[in-house]
RNA sequence: GCGGAUAUGGCGGAAUUGGCAGACGCGUUAGAUUCAGGUUCUAAUGGUCGCAAGGCUGUGCAGGUUCAAGUCCUGUUAUCCGCACCA
């Protein structure tokens, strides 16, 4: 017995140095060849260092990028690090070091890491978002979006992170508190700089039939930018202003019995001196205001408000007078801030109406109003409601939508709910938001002559209670002259957030060094768009979002060349702690990925995540089942005791050889990473039980392996003498004609239930195979008369008897 | 409340168009190797009745369609994730 186990740990380094002394994965800019973008999500290099989540991702596309190699593409899979961002900052606070200096730490512990796994990203292509030369880039789209009016400073009420002393994007707060640190969230009025995401709302939704994403990320990128229909309306008020609100149901207005508005509504301070309850209304205000988010949503069942007392609205459709009320339930933010209340088909006006004891007219036959709101739109007739009587529902808004055209009191209208982007953060290590501020001529933008806009040397990275940027302190970097004028100016102290950098990233890696643009039309033609992009589905909604958005702006200024940025886009599940529960050092379940390598090997690490389960599905960690998947490597690298000569598969695994390649050539492309591997590993159960491997089938298993366990098929074939190295061999091919055994096993079934099995040639007609599973089952069948033959062939023959 | 998903042995999970449920791996049991532990090898392994041959039963639950259902239809329960007063 020669080979019985090999030392992983010297072969994996071998290995990994010389692929990095040769270069192998480097992709070529020979742009006449067929190319494959893969793209996975770059880490924040944390001081934590990888998680064995990390390693799912990557080593998935890695087995696809190595397989596209071999099937003769010019690939580019790279890797950088999206290093912005508020625990860098936070550690540099704590410890009184530079955030770089962490960063660089960071990263190059980071690196160390995933090049011990083994991954073949192109090195070369390295990226770094806190890197001056690449946050030029960054600082070059955003001029870009100021000019075209897509960013612009607004006073606003913000989300306010407490404990970052920060503020936060609509996506940032998860139920009420701080995505990152969990923080309460409160409202802010600040002066902000935003994003006019809002403005491709339209085409976020539509060009995702342009693009192969798995379905729920499309899904829920549709439910977030929540696009409605509906319409605007123009109610009358006695103070003769005119009132409009929103609907999405403007078959009901017959049925409006009150208005809301939104507490922050601007009519409210406008008839002040009109309202007798006016201090009871501003109480009811400032206790909105106080209120957080968290609370908001916790209130949600207890409607609460109070009456505009002194101010009717009227009703366009029938002129009658209807009392308004002020409401947290209404806000500012969407529609119009103000609504029609249809207490009889709308569950919200309902609950706020049986509080109130307002009246409840049903406009839509078909429920019980009395009891609760009826708000189905498919089954209903329309009722007291003049000209819209007897249609359906469907009907009445065409026909109200109508009326309120030729009247002048309103008109279709569509809604989303998503919000413009908060891109400002009040926080230090972040991109330095190029503009600058003079009294004379306003914000003016930076010349692109001199960016980048260098972060400047602080004292201080604490952030502030006023609610400034640290920068704010830094008086010789923030006064500055106009470049409009020439006059004293000031800059903007604010940075950009953490999604910025990562918004564009998958361009740089195009052309990385260019200092003439984000990268050059040509290398930005050939490789966009990215071919196979996975990621987690916690960035659906935003760095999915965000970048798609940028793609797109960058698309309208001809920057490139297609309008999406990723042509397909899947999600891995999570892994979690053995005890089934998310990994947290809280937990006390975290699997240290340099801990298995070391025990294992990384090829055996690679294998055992992508064999861990449904590669889309959240999976457990289990440290024994490990075992089998290193088991099966040093089985492979046994197999070089029994090998023989051989150009040819044998006939005796001919077809097995030709079956598998099919399953792994066609579950690599399907994510089926896991059957994939059950497949190999059943192969090699067959080639053992034959007693001895040949050199063809040898070389098949070894390539079909070399995507998910690199080292050592690398190590057989130069051991082998099997010719260069693996990694530059074509990968395997199948005839489909020879995936078919000669016999096939019929089961034979009376009544569907099984009798015995019988081997037939593949090929053998109905009629016989009907003939011999008769014979087989004659013991069964004795006495019975058979009422019906039913035969699949090549699978089984059923015979139901009475 | 809305949206999305999931439910199969002791565990992770497999099962083209409805056609042998439990592939592959872990674990477990027995045996071999070993001073021993580990490793490796062989065999068994859904439950249940039976000495055995063999039978019965079995994919969250309740119905249904079918020669045949994990898969299709109707209803229902549980769990997970996302969003949440979006008019």
């Amino acid at each position: 017995m020669k080979y019985e186990k090999y030392d992983f740990a010297q072969v994996e380094k071998k290995w990994q140095d010389i692929w990095d002394a040769k270069n192998v994965f480097a992709a070529t800019n020979d742009y006449t060849k067929p190319k494959y973008y893969a793209l996975v999500e770059f880490p924040y290099p944390s001081g934590q260092g990888l998680h064995v989540g990390h390693p799912r991702s990557y080593t998935a596309l890695d087995i696809v990028a190595r397989k596209r190699r071999l099937e003769g593409y010019n690939v580019l899979y790279p890797m950088g690090w999206d290093a912005f961002g508020l625990p860098t900052e936070n550690f540099a606070i704590k410890n009184h070091i530079h955030p770089e200096i962490v960063t660089r730490q960071n990263v190059a512990h980071f690196k160390s890491q995933l090049k011990s796994l083994g991954l073949s990203f192109d090195w070369n292509r390295e990226i770094n978002t806190t890197d001056f030369n690449y946050y030029k880039w960054t600082q070059w789209i955003f001029l870009q979006l100021f000019k075209k009016g897509l960013a612009y400073k607004k006073e606003m009420s913000v989300n306010w992170c407490t404990s970052c002393k920060c503020v936060l994007a609509n996506e940032e707060v998860v139920g009420g508190v701080c995505e990152r640190c969990g923080s309460e969230v409160v409202h802010k009025v600040k002066s902000q700089w935003m994003l006019k995401i809002t403005a491709y709302a339209q085409r976020l939704i539509d060009d995702l039939d342009l693009v192969d994403y798995i379905d729920r990320v499309k899904v829920s990128q549709i439910n977030w930018i929540g696009r409605s229909t509906g319409a605007e309306v123009e109610f009358g008020t006695t103070t003769g202003d005119a009132l409009t609100v929103y609907t999405t149901r403007p078959d009901t207005l017959f049925g409006a019995t009150y208005m809301v508005l939104s507490p922050e509504h601007p009519y409210i301070e406008q008839w002040a001196d009109r309202l007798s309850n006016m201090e009871e209304i501003r109480a009811y205000q400032a206790e909105a205001a106080r209120k957080s988010d968290f609370e908001r949503t916790e209130l949600v069942k207890d409607k609460s408000g109070v009456e505009l007392k002194g101010v009717k609205g009227i009703n366009p459709v029938n002129g009658k007078e209807i009392p308004i009320y002020i409401s947290d339930y209404v806000l500012m933010t969407y529609g119009t801030g103000a609504i029609m209340a249809v207490p009889a088909h709308d569950t919200r006006d309902w609950d706020f109406a049986k509080k109130f004891g307002l009246p409840i007219i049903e406009v839509v036959k078909g429920g019980d109003v009395e009891k609760e709101a009826f708000t189905d739109c498919e089954t209903g007739t329309m009722v007291n409601s003049g000209m819209l009587d007897g249609l359906s529902v469907e009907e009445a808004k065409e026909k109200i939508k109508t009326w309120l055209e030729e009247n002048g009191k309103g008109q279709s209208k569509v809604n989303f709910k998503l919000r413009d982007w908060v891109f400002s953060r009040q926080r230090y290590w972040g991109e330095p938001i190029p503009m600058v501020f003079c009294e004379k001529c306003g914000w003016v933008p930076l010349p692109e002559s001199e960016l980048p806009l260098r972060l400047p040397e602080v004292k201080s990275y604490e952030p502030t209670d006023s609610g400034e940027s640290p920068l704010a302190h830094m008086d010789e970097w923030v006064n500055t002259t106009c470049p409009h004028c020439g006059g004293p100016a000031r800059r903007e102290t604010d940075t950009m957030p953490q999604w910025a950098g990562s918004s564009w990233y998958f361009m740089r890696y195009c052309d990385p060094t260019n200092s003439e643009a984000l990268a050059s039309k040509e290398a930005l033609d050939y490789w966009l768009p990215v071919d196979w992009y996975n990621g987690g589905m916690e960035h659906t909604t935003l760095h999915l979002l965000y970048s798609r958005f940028w793609h797109k702006f960058l698309y309208d200024i001809g920057v490139v060349s297609t309008p999406e940025p990723y042509a397909k886009r899947t999600s891995h599940g999570m892994i979690l702690g053995e005890n089934g529960e998310k990994m947290s050092k809280s937990r006390g379940n975290v699997v240290n990925p340099d801990e298995i390598v070391r025990e294992y090997g990384a090829d055996t690490m690679r294998l055992y995540e992508m064999f861990i389960g449904d590669f889309e599905k959240a999976a457990p960690w289990n440290s024994s089942s490990i075992k089998g998947c290193k088991r099966f490597l040093d089985r492979v690298w046994a197999l070089q005791n029994v090998l023989e000569g051989g150009k040819a598969y044998r006939p005796s695994l001919e077809s097995s050889m030709h079956k598998t390649i099919k399953k792994v050539t066609e579950d690599i492309e399907q994510l089926k990473f896991n059957t994939a591997i059950a497949a190999m590993m059943a192969l090699l159960n067959e080639i053992e039980a034959a007693g001895s491997v040949n050199e063809a089938e040898y070389r098949t298993l070894l390539i079909l392996l070399n995507p998910f366990a690199p080292h050592v098929t690398e190590e057989i074939w130069e051991a082998q003498s099997f010719g260069g190295m693996i990694n530059q061999q074509k990968w395997v091919s199948f005839d489909p004609a020879k995936c078919v055994d000669a016999e096939a096993e019929i089961v034979v079934q009376v009544n569907g239930k099984i009798k015995c099995r019988l081997s037939l040639p593949v090929d053998c007609p109905k009629e016989d195979a009907i003939a011999r599973a008769k014979e087989a089952a004659a013991q069964a069948l004795e006495g019975k008369t058979v009422v019906k033959e039913i035969c699949v062939p090549g699978k089984l023959v059923n015979f139901v008897v009475k």
